[in-house]
DNA sequence: GTAAATCAGTTAAACGTTTAACCTCATTTA
DNA sequence: TAAATGAGGTTAAACGTTTAACTGATTTAC
């Protein structure tokens, strides 16, 4: 059997609480019981019982984290970069991260996950968008809560977010800077706000640099962001545009998905056409040519967010934060200046 | 605050103990009370606290994942992958499953992970290759192990393992069908159980067709199976054997790497030389041309290994099973057929 | 010089379950 | 008809912590 707060009091010569005052740093000890009790800890070994902690405090020590299953089935690791950053800073701070999906048309009254219903987390985090509802009906039962690359449209949270526009506008303008003037924009759907910063992103690059916008140039109504919404939305703008020498696509996959259109037209990219994407996913150097694209650097994005959740654990609601994540443009190959 | 137990004998007219007896389907309880009693946890949403419940039990519900820190670092979501079909089987079993990572060269003494210091996991999944002195701490504390993808040379566990040798054979025999008579074969460390297993798996397709097995074909000295080792043991191949025609990588980072030397070195992938790989991960499909390879079904490995895993727990040591994961050839392009 | 404050530690209740031991009443067995 | 059995509960201790309230000794304040 494990060693319990008895068996360390026993050995050290004091009462049960004096341990654990000097496990919770209670600075109401002198030094010697101090050194005794902690002599004996290590002695014996002992570990204190998270769930009999629990049970007493209230805590869990655990926190949450949330993503809908379609995203977690995504094949490319960008959430999953996300949450290992997460467990990582959960390390240092000694939480645990339960990771579970949800289903990404949840209604109302739809099964909670299961730490939720169980109260068995602190907080919890949620990564990409997810259903209103499921914010609402977590809302109900007052639990802190943290997004990452995302934020609803109601309520005010500790939130970890990309640089859209930022990163938007790196994309455009270094496509203007190499000789581009009629520039494509493809993304998944505009009603999200990433897709919606990253546009207002590409045409604030535009303005400044003094190129009229065509809308007929821009193609976001593809529900899925992967390569074949990438492949769809080059097709259907290259039969409206004739003269389209670049294109920015809001993520890789869909990026990925444009080059595979255009090739298969028999272009070749970038002689004939740049392309570049936004992530900085692996799959990007592995294709032909290697994507030029804006980099989310996700595991940090993970370990921020942990920041904001212990945050937001210990203070409350006193301090909101919310941290925007730089991005770096990538220059690789898919990109080629022209005349 | 939550409802408790007491607020549900109180609600149904019973005490606390039937109430908990009738949680735990006990026999003991009338039909009668049995509604009674549901209906009010029902009523009041009742959840048990899976930490007062801990405490008396001994039992945490919780499964703990161990992954080395290459592993987990490595881009392509092999181990991840198989983390979520573990985490998606838990789902269904009621248990919390606690990711964490180790260091890969783990000496013993060195910090264990959390919840084994904590007790706060009533087994263990690793997945990959773990040293042995952290397997040997492990058993120190006699806390059921399953093993995925991996086992260790001492002891016996219950297992998940992919069907190497069948796997190997599968890729030698589908190259040899295609006319292949010097076929490389390339791998990391050949004493990883799993790479030794393809080698074999290699070595009795070849014997089974009459080809004689040439060493020089063979290169398995890369610490690192990604994609540079490939690279450099296609390079330390060519320069040995001439007229090679195939090469079957270990792994499909390797296979990769492969096909970037012979590009570099100005071949056709695959009219020159046929490549095939092993994993069929997500980059497969990405490069040029896309690559054959032998699929692993890693999300069924994870549900395999959890469901070992909670047998292992209620049953004890009764029946170690091994479970061997069937593969399956997944033709692509890299191959080619000649003369 | 004494009351008040501080220091260093202890006592005991509480947290929400499970479960062995016990109880009561009705039915079966000898 | 008395004893044994069984069905359907209940009582109360135990699990390993934390923490408010308490204690006794020493220091401080006036």
């Amino acid at each position: 059997m494990n060693p319990t707060i008895k068996d360390v009091a026993k050995k050290a010569g004091v009462s049960v609480a004096t341990v654990s005052l000097v496990i919770n740093k209670n600075n109401r000890i002198s030094d010697e019981t101090h050194r005794k009790v902690n002599r004996a800890i290590k002695e014996l070994n002992y570990h204190p019982s998270r769930y009999a902690r629990g049970l007493v405090t209230k805590h869990t020590a655990n926190v949450g984290f949330i993503l809908t299953s379609d995203h977690f089935v995504r094949t490319e690791p960008f959430y999953t970069q996300i949450f290992l950053g997460a467990e990582f800073e959960a390390h240092n701070q000694d939480f645990y991260v339960l990771l579970t999906t949800v289903d990404g048309n949840y209604k109302s009254g739809s099964k909670m996950p299961r730490f939720v219903l169980e109260r068995n987390a602190d907080a919890i985090i949620i990564a990409g968008k997810v259903p209103q509802e499921l914010i609402d009906d977590l809302n109900k039962i007052s639990i802190p809560l943290v997004f990452i690359d995302y934020y609803p449209s109601r309520g005010d949270y500790p939130t970890v977010l990309i640089d859209n526009i930022k990163g938007a506008q790196l994309a455009t303008e270094h496509l203007i800077k190499n000789g581009h003037r009629n520039i494509g924009f493809i993304g998944g759907d505009i009603k999200h706000p990433s897709i919606n910063d990253r546009y207002q992103g590409y045409r604030s690059a535009l303005e400044n640099a003094g190129i009229n916008y065509n809308k007929n140039a821009v193609s976001t109504s593809w529900k899925e962001p992967n390569r074949s919404g990438g492949y769809q939305a080059a097709k259907s703008i290259s039969k409206k545009i004739k003269n389209l020498t670049a294109i920015f696509a809001c993520n890789d996959a869909m990026a990925i998905g444009a080059i595979q259109f255009f090739k298969d037209k028999g272009l070749d990219i970038p002689d004939d056409v740049s392309i570049i994407g936004f992530d900085d996913v692996e799959a990007d150097l592995l294709i032909d040519p290697p994507l030029t694209t804006v980099r989310v650097p996700k595991i940090e994005m993970g370990l921020e967010a942990m920041r904001l959740t212990v945050n937001a654990i210990n203070e409350g609601k006193k301090s909101i934060k919310k941290i925007l994540i730089p991005v770096k443009l990538i220059e690789r190959a898919s990109v080629r200046k022209i005349a």
